[in-house]
DNA sequence: AAAATATGTCAACAACGCTGACTTATTTTT
DNA sequence: AAAAATAAGTCAGCGTTGTTGACATATTTT
């Protein structure tokens, strides 16, 4: 099974079948979900090419929206990546007129995130394509189909926090 | 909505409601879709780190294994990205012993791609992982569900190939 | 013989992760 | 009140992986 033949030069041992679903290994959902997710991020990466920015301000611009007042600790939580990582993109967003910060009530130490006009206006324009596309892989499906995919998204997730 | 009083300092206009589902746009999908896959890459990210692989080396070597004997020209069209892009992984991977290249039988100038011994494995053991959390998140699920799931997969994606 | 094709390569650049070290406010602890 | 801890910011440098542009080589097609 795919070895080449001796009088050959390239003697190196290879393999010429493929690697099926057939060892118990789900290809289809492994390769399903690369490209539905390469897809689904190009829509936006399109809109924010324009500006200038990239999907890491998509994320940032997207999850303050989604949660006006948190804080910077709050975001970098969310986001799992470095401070120095986030001051970059969100220094830019901030200078754009996207983003505004504002002293914490309690802590001043803190930096409340809060959309601007433009950072609500910029959110809702990134999610629109995205959201045409789910409505379009939705097209059909039942109430149930619908919760199945929730579902199954929910469980390839690691223990959320809390 | 959401605009600062007027006697204080910082006077820009910014959002402090949260943006919800109720605009019509599925925040819990795409929110689940992009945790979801961050988890379901950090899996093989941690085995490929050991060899000194990153993500787009796991990308080459799952396709080889998925079809021995494709071309470079199909792993760019496949994985859509430039030839300086492959060719820098590629290379480590067909020095490293996990891919060999054999010249095309009827084309010569073609390189057909194989995976080694060595390709396979790997193949195998970065898709060990990937397997668990799959078959996690289908824990429980009917044979209806799965499939609600693989076509909302295949929806998700851009026209395919052929 | 000329043109097209498949592949490889050199060089430079950008986005966005990372580590390590250090500063400035502010709050909490002692 | 002094000391320690915390929230955030900053500087500098590095690695991976994407990009463009230009050019070289072997092979096939015209």
């Amino acid at each position: 099974m795919g070895r080449q033949t001796p009088e050959r030069k390239n003697t190196i041992e290879f393999h010429d079948q493929p690697l099926t679903d057939e060892g118990g290994i789900d290809f289809e959902v492994i390769e399903g979900f690369f490209f539905a997710y390469r897809d689904f991020i190009s829509d936006p990466d399109a809109i924010l090419e324009k500006s200038g920015f990239g999907r890491a301000h998509h994320r940032v611009v997207h999850f303050v929206n989604r949660e006006p007042g948190m804080t910077v600790a709050d975001l970098l939580d969310t986001l799992k990546i470095t401070k120095q990582s986030l001051a970059r993109v969100l220094k830019q967003l901030i200078d754009s007129g996207y983003i505004c910060q504002v002293a914490g009530p309690e802590d001043r130490r803190q930096r409340r995130l809060y959309p601007t006009r433009s950072g609500r206006d910029l959110a809702l324009a990134l999610a629109e394509p995205q959201q045409q596309r789910i409505a379009r892989a939705f097209e059909g499906m039942t109430a149930d189909d619908r919760k199945a995919v929730l579902r199954f998204l929910a469980g390839m997730q690691n223990a959320r926090r809390e």
